[in-house]
DNA sequence: TTTAAATCTAAGCGTTTGCTTAGTTATCTT
DNA sequence: AAGATAACTAAGCAAACGCTTAGATTTAAA
């Protein structure tokens, strides 16, 4: 056999999906990735492939950190999510110290094209629909909602939690709490 | 004196808009800005000085459209611009023929970073603050709303026309005539 | 008709991009 | 201890980026 790998990959990548987060991923270049990652670029395609496979790991260990949340808030309330514990929670990993970041996935599908990263795209729209999953399945927990209102109101919550992310970068605490509730006050 | 330019810079500008605005400001090149403006670089730099001054009349040009759209609404209704018919209008003129392009100045927002072009970024918060400006005047003909009232429901409506923008790129008419429903229900 | 000035074309500048490759170093097995 | 193999360093590749420059062409005033 021979030498070990000097790094870890999930700690890497964890660094590599910060520098994404706050950056975008075209603005992102693979020296600035070396840098944040703390190896070079060798290393970097050895692990990952190119450029997008570490960005496709950065899309995956994000969407585990907000899996985590959503799993406790699961198990603090009957094993169903509150949809609006979730947003909250979701513009505060939104913001996580750092303000005005958004969120990855929301700031990723704003930029990138589908013509020239269909792979990209495809995981950003798993990750959108998952989300939309589980603001349907909870809006159904109402036995008086009809079908065609959960869908309407679940497309209502997206739109709202698609505008936190960028409400997010511009916006104070307190004005996305506001947002927030009056948000909630129509279901 | 001397040569006539053989372009007319409203006409080069209106097509530099819709480039960027399919595309994004990063990723136009000025390669690309030659063939959808049907002038060479030279002239580009010379009637804009650089890339950043053909976007900058781009987004003039932009908000010149989306303003003529407001006194059309507020012309047909007592000098009075009916928010939730201006948020019909702005995903029409968002979308525009061609689907998934969002807002011109919110794709702008998510992509700029404010230390790399700060001068882009003036342009874009004036732009946002604007509309709020809209916002805040029409909820202020309700007497019964407090100031702090109002302060929240344009906060909240940003937030939906934010949302929108993205949105637009991802659900169908219908659906985004549904977001608009109930987003109002609430006012 | 000459002349001066602005507009045009097209080539190319230096820098940065994602990615590769040649060569060295470390570590596991034998 | 020796040899094999994978991980490392660092230099460099072609392509694309924003922008500039040299030189030809057009136009309007003198």
């Amino acid at each position: 056999m021979a030498r070990k790998k000097q790094y870890n990959e999930e700690e890497v990548i964890k660094k590599a999906m910060s520098l994404f987060w706050r950056n975008g991923y075209e603005a992102t270049t693979v020296r600035m990735l070396e840098k944040e990652m703390g190896i070079n670029q060798f290393s970097i395609y050895a692990s990952f492939k190119n450029k997008q496979g570490v960005f496709l790991e950065s899309v995956k260990y994000y969407k585990k950190q907000l899996n985590s949340i959503k799993d406790k808030l699961k198990n603090s309330n009957n094993g169903v999510v509150g949809i609006k514990e979730y947003f909250y929670n979701f513009i505060t990993f939104s913001t996580e110290g750092q303000i005005r970041k958004g969120c990855l996935v929301t700031n990723t599908v704003n930029e990138v094209k589908e013509e020239e990263e269909p792979e990209v795209m495809v995981e950003l729209k798993k990750f959108a629909n998952e989300i939309r999953d589980l603001f349907v399945s909870n809006l159904k927990q109402d036995d008086k909602k009809s079908n065609s209102l959960v869908q309407q109101q679940a497309d209502y919550l997206m739109n709202a939690i698609l505008g936190l992310s960028i409400a997010s970068k511009m916006f104070t605490k307190e004005q996305l709490d506001n947002i927030i509730e009056v948000t909630f006050t129509n279901l």
